[in-house]
DNA sequence: TCAGGTATATAGCCAAGCTATGTAATAATG
DNA sequence: CATTATTACATAGCTTGGCTATATACCTGA
């Protein structure tokens, strides 16, 4: 089934529309961002510390699916957020195989610092926005991560 | 001077805050939708066509400064784009080491078809917006579109 | 108890990004 | 006009983040 061109309806393709142009806008945003503070850990370090932050200590194949990565880069990124002292292994009581991986303090206030660095970096093309586009930004954000936070990658759809 | 730590206004802080959580939220949707969808092209590729459809013909050191990657990347994915005729190289008239890099009808094309990929992929999460919550995701992304296109990075500050 | 399934780890590969540097053209300068 | 400096792109080579395939250890059910 090569090129399968689906047909939207009006309403669908509107939503589709705007989520691709926030998705595009937001990646180019994060790009810059992420160069001005000479970012140097990878984004999927910082996903994953706030996904273990939503939704306390997970094991490594849920804390992969969720941060939308393969289990053994998960593995990968446990081990240098362990030596980082950001997260702690902790051995799964039920299952002497599964490791529950939760954040630190220290961890937390990496995480913390690094929202500030970026928050700072972004600021000054931003410092202009009036009351009413600030809770634009903040609603699109709510709304984009209600809905992505715990859904599941469904292989067939 | 290690880990400068800023004081922001409360209203800087606020701004800050919304714009890491807006390209938070993005970033784990991104990541879903290029894993649904499979996708095989690098974002970068997209930002440069992106670029080059609302900028026009650009040289190499302009598209990689607004794509945000390096040069010598830069000249590595026109490389590519051009190999699938997504892009057309055009010898500079008024300095000869020069190219103009110009996005092709194929180009396009190809771009149209990645958006669309990309908003079926994202689109079941999103399938019971209200008209009010598509108006503000495209709010929110025209706000940071018009905010980051054409924005150099300051190597100062 | 043993067969199959599951959770993580390891091995090894590939691609995307970077820095440093080369090459050729242009610009500036005496 | 000759020479030097600068600029635009290309190349070389490296690092890293992600992947698939597979190993290992444990768990579960017949």
């Amino acid at each position: 089934m090569p090129e399968q061109i689906t047909e939207l309806s009006v309403r669908d393709a509107l939503i589709a529309q705007s989520l691709v142009e926030v998705v595009s806008a937001s990646n180019r945003l994060t790009r810059y961002a992420a160069r001005a503070t000479g970012e140097t850990e990878s984004p999927a370090v910082w996903r994953t510390l706030a996904v273990l932050r939503t939704s306390g200590p997970l094991r490594i194949g849920e804390l992969a699916a969720e941060s939308r990565v393969a289990q053994p880069t998960m593995t990968k990124i446990v081990r240098g957020l362990a030596e980082s002292e950001w997260v702690l292994r902790i051995a799964d009581q039920e299952d002497a195989r599964a490791w529950q991986i939760a954040i630190t303090a220290k961890g937390e206030r990496a995480f913390q610092t690094w929202r500030a660095r970026l928050g700072e970096a972004m600021l000054p093309l931003f410092s202009d926005l009036t009351d009413e586009e600030i809770e634009v930004l903040a609603s699109a954000s709510a709304l984009v991560h209600a809905r992505i936070a715990g859904q599941l990658l469904t292989a067939g759809d």
